[in-house]
DNA sequence: ATGGCTGCAGGATGCAGA
């Protein structure tokens, strides 16, 4: 089984790309973060068409989530738990038989803090707090899980072309970065980090001042596998293609390949 | 990065992103 997650930063504009790539790389599981667009707005013909089940917690103009499988939902939900007036659509995760039981995979997009020192930095350590509450309940039922999308945190200093710009930033803060550490350290696994401990592997380019061209790239985009998902663990790639691709997003897939 | 792009809402520019 292959799963994917990709900031597409607003199907809208992205669409094409997206449906090219996906009838490409065929993941059984996609995750999207940024759609930018409610739910009755969402192009999902476009990705029926191509044999995907779609489910969306949409939002105008910002944020939103999809999850696009081959296989049928066999729960839905939306929204992280934690706190019921949080009304910015960031979290959305299915259930999906497989031989021999079930595999719950999250599509994320965590909040991005900047600038440091604000509400929205508060908010950021505040949500922080309830996945890794959440997370904490998924594995003491010890379930099969993937927690897939934009986690807007840079981990370590390999995971940035020049760290040294981003110490002042949300995503390289110092409580970022524990916050961070304490979900992992709850037993969960960076699916890319467990294949690879190279640096120079990013998934984000800022669209100014060539930082394509420069490679000035961070890894924000993550994917944490619960114990029964990492012991099926066979891969994890960036496809960083796409971003020379025209109109990209300043984003590129990262895939796994879980052996279920 | 002192933010040089980009998407979106709306119908001009302002906001958000990272």
């Amino acid at each position: 089984m292959r799963i994917a997650t990709w900031n597409i930063n607003g199907i809208r504009a992205r669409l094409e790309g997206a449906v090219q790539w996906t009838s490409e790389v065929r993941p059984d599981i996609l995750c999207f973060q940024e759609i930018k667009i409610e739910d009755a707005a969402f192009p999902r013909s476009a990705f029926e068409d191509l044999g995907y089940n779609v489910e969306t917690l949409g939002q105008k103009s910002f944020n939103g989530v999809a999850l696009l499988s081959k296989l049928p939902f066999d729960e839905v939900s939306r929204g992280l738990p934690g706190d019921d007036a949080d009304s910015q659509a960031r979290f959305i995760e299915g259930v999906f038989s497989i031989s021999g039981g079930a595999i719950r995979v999250a599509s994320l997009y965590l909040p991005n803090g900047n600038p440091v020192g604000t509400d929205k930095f508060t908010y950021k350590f505040a949500w922080m707090d309830r996945l890794e509450a959440y997370a904490k309940a998924r594995l003491a039922a010890e379930e099969m899980f993937v927690f897939a999308g934009d986690y807007n945190v840079i981990p370590e200093p390999i995971d940035a072309r020049y760290p040294e710009h981003w110490v002042e930033d949300a995503l390289f803060q110092p409580e970022t970065r524990m916050r961070y550490r304490r979900l992992l350290n709850l037993g969960l696994t960076c699916a890319f980090r467990a294949c690879s401990s190279e640096p120079g592997y990013y998934s984000f380019w800022d669209y100014q001042a060539g930082a394509w061209q420069r490679n000035n790239g961070i890894r924000i985009d993550h994917q944490l596998l619960s114990p029964l998902a990492a012991d099926r663990l066979r891969g994890a790639q960036i496809d960083k293609r796409t971003r020379s691709w025209d109109k990209p997003s300043d984003h590129v897939p990262v895939m796994i390949e879980l052996d279920v």
